[in-house]
DNA sequence: CATCGATACATGCAAACGCATGTAATTAGT
DNA sequence: ACTAATTACATGCGTTTGCATGTATCGATG
């Protein structure tokens, strides 16, 4: 879905060799399978009675904030590392601030942005959750792929989305 | 986001050996890595100006029908391939009916289900599109990794699937 | 330094989503 | 075969989403 081509697809570039014709093929194989793994395992993360309050998006910004530095990361930045749009996380910042679990100020060296912080209970929230999930996370990667093959699963993703 | 631990974060899980809490940081780290991919290449793919008037979830059901026998899906069985409710997945069948691009006829079988399956323009519609979302899926994908590493990366997803 | 395009967010609004729940059909248990 | 539990889907409802657009600030250009 959202990807890979049907058995009788065929991009509309004008005719091509053989040998790129079929990395055509697999190239698009190759993204079908990382999403559909990545709709099997969200299923399963999203299934867990571990999110409290928070929907698997909330957690998803409250973590990224986690990733970035203690100062917090402007709109923007954020809005890179999440899959959505940027009205919907200006939004959800403002929710998650009502809730008392992020801190927005403005930027003093640019007037355009707004810095978005963990606070105290953000980050408890989310070490909270984070330590249930994680363990859910570890058991299903592990339980379908050995130590190797998590390395190489981690630079092949790390190749797609660097050179991306 | 939706997974890894941060720096900090330590499964609630009781002690273990040195090697095993290795593997959880990296279990963790392999998630995040994909689910990282997906993100990043997702959004390049949604700024695609192929869409028409399909959302990507839509195009992803009349996707997952293709792939499916001639004769169609079950609500249910679409479910599973699809990252979506139920019920906003029986309401998006209803929308997709309406506009001509699948057909839901009763199971004579379980008159519990419901059978949905593509109309030929809605099997037209996906074809157009699918033709050149494969362009710039191939594009993205090679442009990141080469041969080998495509089977690798079908190779270690098809595993997650499997084994999840 | 005035102007213009680009960038960073916010907001109005209709559409779509998920949760809880309802209904009907099937399967399982006794 | 009757009842209970399960499965498959539909629907009410409040929330969230994305698109289009608005506003303010920054940066580049002449």
């Amino acid at each position: 879905m959202t990807a890979y081509l049907s058995e009788e697809d065929t991009p509309d570039t004008r005719p091509q060799s053989a040998g790129t014709q079929r990395n055509i093929r697999l190239a698009n194989e190759a993204w079908e399978s990382l999403f559909q793994a990545q709709v099997s395992l969200m299923r399963i993360f999203t299934a867990e009675n571990i999110w409290q309050d928070l929907s698997i998006r909330e957690y998803d910004v409250l973590y990224a904030l986690t990733k970035g530095p203690e100062t917090g990361l402007r709109l923007c930045e954020l809005n890179e590392k999440i899959l959505l749009s940027q009205p919907s996380l200006s939004r959800m910042a403002e929710r998650l601030e009502k809730r008392g679990l992020v801190r927005r100020s403005q930027d003093p060296l640019d007037g355009r942005s707004v810095n978005v912080c963990l606070t105290d209970k953000g980050r408890e929230l989310q070490r909270s959750i984070g330590r249930k999930h994680a363990t859910t996370v570890a058991s299903q990667m592990d339980q379908a792929l050995d130590h190797d093959q998590l390395l190489q699963l981690i630079e092949l993703c790390s190749q797609l989305r660097e050179k991306s």
